[in-house]
DNA sequence: AAAAATCTTGAAAACGTTTTCATAAACAGC
DNA sequence: GCTGTTTATGAAAACGTTTTCAAGATTTTT
């Protein structure tokens, strides 16, 4: 009742199993005659590689570990697919792993390197205690997606936030406005951090201050209360940037109840360009992260460090795209 | 430079293998003093089971392969950390894979079990097809999600989706609306059929009948599109249950374009309650599917079907909530 | 104090591959 | 026809566990 194995096709095959191993990876160094043969042997008796057997000589798992904490990404599953992509591409397989923000069970996840459960980690931002210690320990092949992991030898590739930040401000500044607020993110996460930067570094450039600079997180609660904070405002600024969309949504949700209109009021921008974006009321001006390409780079990279551990390799910076819709335009002639 | 592995463990701590295999497994049976002693070393030396040694071994694979098409569910991510959480809890752990609507790349996710990658598959619906003739091949364990898979033996866990379009129809009827639309999901699903039976036999229950079916997917330019056929309605419904938030999204986006106003003018009604249905404008009403539940219900029903492949499992439906937001109200009076 | 029952351990086989090494067969060059 | 090379195959070891079987040590019973 067990599976077919290696042997059952050899012997079916009159051949030896090595010579059945090296016809199904190797078929160029086998007998034509022999290689039919084994192959139709195959066929025949439905045989498959038993993976365990197989990574067990092997000294790998051909797997990758995806390590999230509990909070999905608000688009995980469209980096999720681009991973899956480049990895099943490559010939391996995708682990997904929560830490559920959990100190022990990010250690654990760390442990399935050595356990050979996988060849590498793919963190998705937030590790960063558990992983220090660990990492210096003994090095592993891990890459970084959406977060720069600070001070740990750990490539990352991000959206390049600074740039997609200060390209949201000039676009703001274009249309004529002056005073312009900035909702943060998670400034404990880089990219938090980075917005953050973008903003401040264009306005400076213009010769501008910050009107209003909110700190908040990236979820839809920060845009609602930011939404109270500036409706207390007594030089409210005529346009907000909030570092994400769902941000953005939040505010103009809670503006809405107050009959401030968007962009007639107040224009706001979010980042991210998440799918609803387009189809909100008002459609969103946004930055569109290439999702899946943060993916599939991330996989990329981390199949080369697999390769080889000690390589350095660079962070890897994509371009995020600006996308004008409805919720900007020119501020009210006063 | 490899890792330390079991011999590694018993030559320090004196003992053999078996020895410390069995204080690993079953510590129960091992003297106290040796057992300290084990693991003593195993600390010492960082050890870590080895997984491909173990599974080759215990002919199993400790995982579980979650199958989904390229297009993720709309709450796939949601459902996936339910699945992640109660498959860890058992000790296993969670593959992703991607079929990308391509059959051949469903067969070869099949052979994951041959290959004994996973013990068991999670299907998210839409592979039928190629599973048939695999599953009455050879049975496998495997649970659906979401939907139900037609004429194959295989035990699935889905919202209760004919109650809650009831529910749904209720809702509208209670609030005074007796001309009542419905945008349809993808019926080749048996979810979008399911939501349009409750739709039916709740309006029939009440002796009306439907005013306007509209055939559509789920996503958001079905909503877009009910919506362009809504306006040149000569006798428009007062209320439209679209079989998903997205659509229902596209649809109010739509209408406001026309200044036709959600609830005044009509009322909308979505399904799923996705995260941002609670922050659109006006507040979705919609039916709340229990997301997480149904991961963690499916993970159990694989769990079972692994220990016992022959047993036959019903199908476990979960109640839907209503959730009533802003977008609904009364019809105005005519 | 001998016999029986119970605990605790080790040796060895098994899980299913891949690969090294060696050998046998086929082939080329002269 | 002999040597030197290439090609094709097999035997056996290794990857790291778990478990059966048997035996030695310890405790209990009589």
């Amino acid at each position: 009742m067990s599976n077919p194995k290696l042997t059952d096709v050899a012997r079916l095959a009159g051949v030896s199993p090595a010579t059945v191993s090296r016809a199904i990876n190797q078929p160029a160094i086998v007998n034509a005659k022999t290689l039919e043969r084994i192959q139709q042997a195959v066929q025949q008796i439905g045989y498959e590689t038993n993976a365990a057997g197989r990574n067990l000589r092997l000294r790998r798992s051909d797997a990758l570990l995806v390590m999230i904490s509990d909070a999905p990404s608000r688009f995980f599953s469209q980096i999720l697919m681009g991973v899956e992509a480049e990895a099943s591409e490559a010939g391996y397989n995708v682990l997904v792993s929560n830490t559920q923000e959990n100190p022990e069970r990010g250690r654990r996840l760390y442990a399935s390197i050595q356990q050979s459960l996988a060849d590498g980690i793919l963190t998705f931002g937030g590790h960063n205690q558990e992983l220090g210690d660990l990492i210096s320990n003994h090095p592993i092949p891990i890459v970084g997606v959406n977060e720069h992991l600070e001070d740990l030898p750990v490539p990352v590739t991000t959206v390049d936030n600074l740039s997609a930040s200060r390209a949201i401000v000039r676009h703001l500044l274009e249309l004529g406005h002056c005073k312009i607020g900035h909702v943060t993110g998670t400034t404990t996460l880089s990219s938090g951090r980075d917005r953050l930067k973008g903003f401040l570094s264009e306005l400076q450039q213009a010769g501008l201050s910050p009107t209003w600079i909110c700190n908040k997180h990236y979820n839809v609660e920060a845009g609602r209360e930011a939404a109270e904070e500036w409706l207390c405002l007594t030089d409210r600024p005529t346009a907000v940037f909030c570092s994400c969309d769902e941000a953005a949504f939040g505010f103009i949700a809670a503006l809405r109840r107050k009959e401030i209109r968007v962009p007639e009021d107040v224009s706001v921008v979010g980042f991210d360009d998440i799918p609803l974006a387009d189809h909100y009321c008002p459609a969103l001006t946004t930055v569109r992260q290439p999702h899946r390409e943060l993916g599939t780079t991330a996989v990329r990279m981390l199949l080369e460090r697999i390769h080889n551990v000690a390589a350095s390799i660079p962070n890897q910076l994509l371009e995020g795209k600006l996308i004008v819709r409805a919720s900007t335009g020119r501020p009210l002639a006063t």
